[in-house]
DNA sequence: TCGATAGATTAACGCTGTTAACTTAATGCT
DNA sequence: AGCATTAAGTTAACAGCGTTAATCTATCGA
């Protein structure tokens, strides 16, 4: 029963049962599950058939990958109507906490493998780039003057408020589950580090979060 | 040319071997030169010999983990001697920023890779727990009344502490080779981190770090 | 009606971790 | 001293992996 050919639109929809086949699999049953036989047999195909729609193992995750980090920027992206810049700031770094923890197995993926090429980010929507939209709005509060006055680089300042939301999520993905550390309840790490971040960078040391 | 009967201290120094000859392949080569067919052809043994003194690769690396993060543990308890807690506690933070960038393989292994099972920690010498190093002078800094008073959970300082230079080192482990971001200089990063900390966390928004 | 071709499949290669069976030299026992 | 036992190591082999090459077959254009 093999050929019959196909359309453009058909070829997509193929390319499209494939990611989303491949995506199920290591959300559902961890990315050790995800090999190219696992992902043919889920969709009655034979395994050789995926390297028709893509080049290698790779660059199937890697468009995964691309996609779903849209996916985050999109949600980010909606925090940019907030007017206040310090509360959209905030806000920000609580949205993207919520994405890594409710989707661990799409973060460890994104920003927690080593990519041996396409570091990511080429191919991505820029007013879709979670990194794109933090440099914006902490720009937007360096502007208003918020930072404490020796902070002149707003990138370093991004970089560190991404550090430090970065580290609370990937220690909880990686170790949260280790008997061996006395986790406190994740809410509150996150809590603590957004509140220990803003009085750390901003100039006013009782600051306190309004929204949410 | 085989066998001849080992005395303990052989097999001692047949299991060194092994774990050294694991330890520099992918200190060298990266992770994925570490198979169990090249560790054995360094040191001239089958690829099987190595089931002999280890149940499996897992625990292979597994042991260098657990001797590794035992060198961190001496290198951060040597700190323990700073008799001012506040400086000590940032003291820790900048050397384990300092490790974990000396030797990013061994960083990675530790800390940004999932574990089946055997969650590392177990088998650690308490005195060289880094966990326990940071719980410690954090709870100094605690009884001595330096941080903010609504701040009353030293272990949920502790993982806030270690989350923010965690985020900075795994970032920079992972990412810090991406293209994409407009990377500022590392050693700014962990400085603006261990500041934000302790400007955030302590009572004192103008603390200035002494020391080193 | 007859190639040509697109879509998919089977076979196969070299790699991996790992187990089973085998080899060989030294030891303990009688 | 001679012989079975055993410890240390090797070779062979299995199942699974990503991937490439060769093959098959139903449809399309002429």
């Amino acid at each position: 029963m093999p050929p019959k050919v196909k359309s453009e639109a058909e070829k997509q929809k193929a390319s499209a049962l494939i990611l989303d086949a491949a995506r199920e699999l290591f959300v559902t049953k961890g990315i050790e599950a995800v090999t190219m036989r696992e992902i043919a047999k889920k969709i009655g195909y034979s395994p050789t058939t995926i390297y028709l729609y893509f080049k290698d193992k790779e660059t199937l995750i890697h468009e995964i990958c691309v996609k779903d980090f849209e996916q985050l920027g999109g949600q980010l992206s909606g925090l940019m109507q907030i007017e206040e810049p310090v509360e959209r700031m905030i806000n920000m770094g609580d949205s993207y906490a919520r994405f890594a923890l409710n989707y661990p197995n799409h973060y460890r993926m994104i920003f927690m493998t080593r990519w041996s090429e396409c570091p990511l980010g080429d191919d991505i929507d820029p007013g879709k780039d979670g990194y794109q939209l933090l440099m914006q709005v902490v720009e937007a509060v360096y502007e208003a003057g918020h930072f404490l006055p020796e902070h002149d680089n707003p990138e370093l300042i991004a970089q560190t408020i991404w550090a430090g939301i970065h580290g609370v999520c990937s220690l909880q993905i990686n170790m949260g589950h280790d008997p061996h550390i006395n986790w406190t309840d994740i809410e509150d790490r996150i809590a603590l580090m957004l509140a220990t971040l803003t009085r750390g960078l901003l100039k006013y040391p009782n600051y306190k979060r309004k929204l949410k």
